[in-house]
DNA sequence: TTGAAAGCGCTAACAA
DNA sequence: TTGTTAGCGCTTTCAA
């Protein structure tokens, strides 16, 4: 509390019923108006504005200069009703996410909100829940967005379906078994099945696999790349080694208790908050990692970093994710053709967690 | 994974460099297909579909039968024209705000999204930084809103001076020394104040507060509250209390060591995260909660929910927050006057970390 | 190189 | 109760 004179006093926060009331003043100048004052056409400032069509350098001059001057901005909800265009793009994303999840949709969006900027366009927001995807159907039949980008895939997916009926183009941030969709995705396989065959090279050969939400096509993924890894080394794959569904710290507890029971040397978790939780269970536990255990994460976050000794894990880019996402869908919408499926790229950490 | 038939397979996820193309088909009726089609104007179309304006029932019932049958729904962006409104409401957050804070701004959203549906709005989303408000100013200029909810109030906030500026209609969700701006809040101040009351009453007196960014005008409402607070209990506030800008969990150990050699008997943490931060570094330093030292939160979330002890904690609804936000902005929009400031409920849940 | 006029899909006076 | 007409602010043919 330096900064004496920015300290705000409980005065500041006080007032009575004090009411407030709006006053309008808006004064929005349109094409009309620039076209008048500069003895034009409404046309000729219009192509002057979008550059399109031929136009005389001088004309165009004059206009550049008195809207810069009178702060005119075009009416975009005007321009898209004649050109057929929201200039928005929807975003859609789950309303219950958990909380390790958060950040990377807010990453995404990041992303996202980077691509539509450029192209002028805005993200219209549509949260979803499983059983209620009201919003998202809202935003479509009313014709509120150009695309969408789904920002999560289930395995069976009532977004989805609803999306290819209504007709309106969209992509997915994730993986889908739909022919017909356009998709961006970490390769998760990829990183999967190359970090759980590193760890096998090294020579770890009891594995333990825990993973949450099994309904997630991203978690179906990250068992199949943990098998490829696996089958590539030379070992057997059990499914015993593989649990699904940790939804707490509790859970965890009860998984890691069956690897160590099983005699698990290196427990890998499908996610951060998996990771985190198992790594409270073995503090609990009075373990040592690594030498009693050790431990890598098909995915890191912030969450982890904190975390000492530092974990093993994979390591994508949410925002790139996103800005790709975003690039795809613009493509897609102005008729283009799109790759089906994109994989972006990942970084394998090898840290002081799955060292002996 | 049990559900063997719902398994993918990796196939599922491999694709050569396959392209996809969008074949659009829009088919979408106009207001003037259904007048053509029922033989009757677009102007009784509109009435029926509107409600507003005399009509008879015969003809509205054709209408209602005819655009359920047909599927016809109303071009948004042509009535938004018409009306001069955009149907959309701007969503302000950081783009960089920590990963402690999303699920407050998650909450809220929900909030706010259940009261733009109910006006058939939706949400437009500006991802602003401290330095960069460009996304917000875009939203603004290209008129793509038609009120602002500003998700977090800064003591110097560009964001605030921009949008008086425009003369959009806007209101912040915290607290902001402005006396012409709509603010919705949590009562901080009385919140803090009532639980520091409390716990000094039960006979603690010597208490520390760490906050962190003091550049947050909700941290500069926790500091008074808990000052007054003491007051009200006979305690001296001297400013060694307080401990601002506690960023990271290093720092947060610093504090915590500082308070121990003080005297401190009670920790109050100004939010989940600090709090989080406090624990950790209690436990690491091998103390008991409450025996050698006791811990408050001015703010809850699912951070501390997994802690044992339970702890002592303020908490709020930052759903209710975004609902009452939306439902004020609306009045505000619509001209009615609305009270300046709103101060939300809290809750205080006295748990056994303060219990000797 | 410029402009007139029609149109995007809807609402809202004003008439009938 | 219904229809005619003009208009919201922009783009886009088609002529000039």
């Amino acid at each position: 509390m330096q900064v004496k004179e920015e300290r705000m006093n409980a005065k500041d926060f006080v007032s009575g019923k004090q009411m407030v009331k709006l006053q309008k003043e808006q004064n929005n100048i349109t094409i009309g108006d620039v076209a008048n004052a500069l003895g034009i056409s409404k046309t000729t400032v219009s192509r002057a504005i979008s550059g399109k069509g031929r136009i005389g350098e001088g004309t165009r001059q004059r206009v550049f200069e008195y809207i810069s001057e009178k702060q005119y901005y075009p009416n975009v909800m005007a321009k898209g009703l004649a050109k057929s265009k929201t200039y928005n793009i929807g975003w859609v994303m789950p309303g219950d996410s958990g909380i390790s999840e958060l950040p990377f949709f807010q990453r995404c969006m990041l992303g996202i909100s980077e691509i539509t900027a450029e192209e002028d366009y805005d993200i219209l927001i549509s949260m979803v829940f499983e059983h209620d995807i009201s919003q998202l159907k809202r935003a479509v039949k009313n014709r509120k967005v150009d695309g969408i980008i789904l920002g999560q895939a289930l395995m069976k997916d009532d977004r989805i379906r609803f999306l290819k009926e209504s007709g309106i183009p969209f992509v997915v941030i994730g993986s889908v078994p739909d022919e017909d969709v356009v998709q961006i995705d970490n390769d998760h396989i990829g990183a999967c099945k190359e970090l759980t065959s590193l760890l096998a090279s090294k020579g770890i050969r009891h594995f333990g696999l825990i993973g949450s939400d099994e309904n997630h096509v991203v978690n179906q993924a990250r068992c199949i790349g943990f098998e490829m890894g696996l089958k590539e080394q030379g070992i057997e794959v059990n499914p015993n080694m593989i649990y699904m569904n940790c939804r707490d710290e509790t859970a965890a507890g009860d998984m890691l208790g069956k690897c160590l029971k099983n005699g698990v040397e290196c427990i890998i978790c499908m996610d951060d908050e998996i990771c985190h939780n198992v790594l409270n269970e073995i503090h609990r536990a009075g373990l040592d990692i690594p030498k009693d255990i050790q431990v890598a994460s098909f995915y890191h976050s912030m969450v982890l970093e904190q975390h000492r000794p530092e974990i093993t894990s994979l390591r994508f880019d949410p925002k790139e994710l996103g800005a790709v996402a975003g690039r795809i869908l613009f493509d897609y919408i102005a008729g283009k053709e799109v790759p089906r499926k994109t994989q972006l790229a990942y970084e394998i950490f090898l840290k002081d967690s799955t060292r002996i």
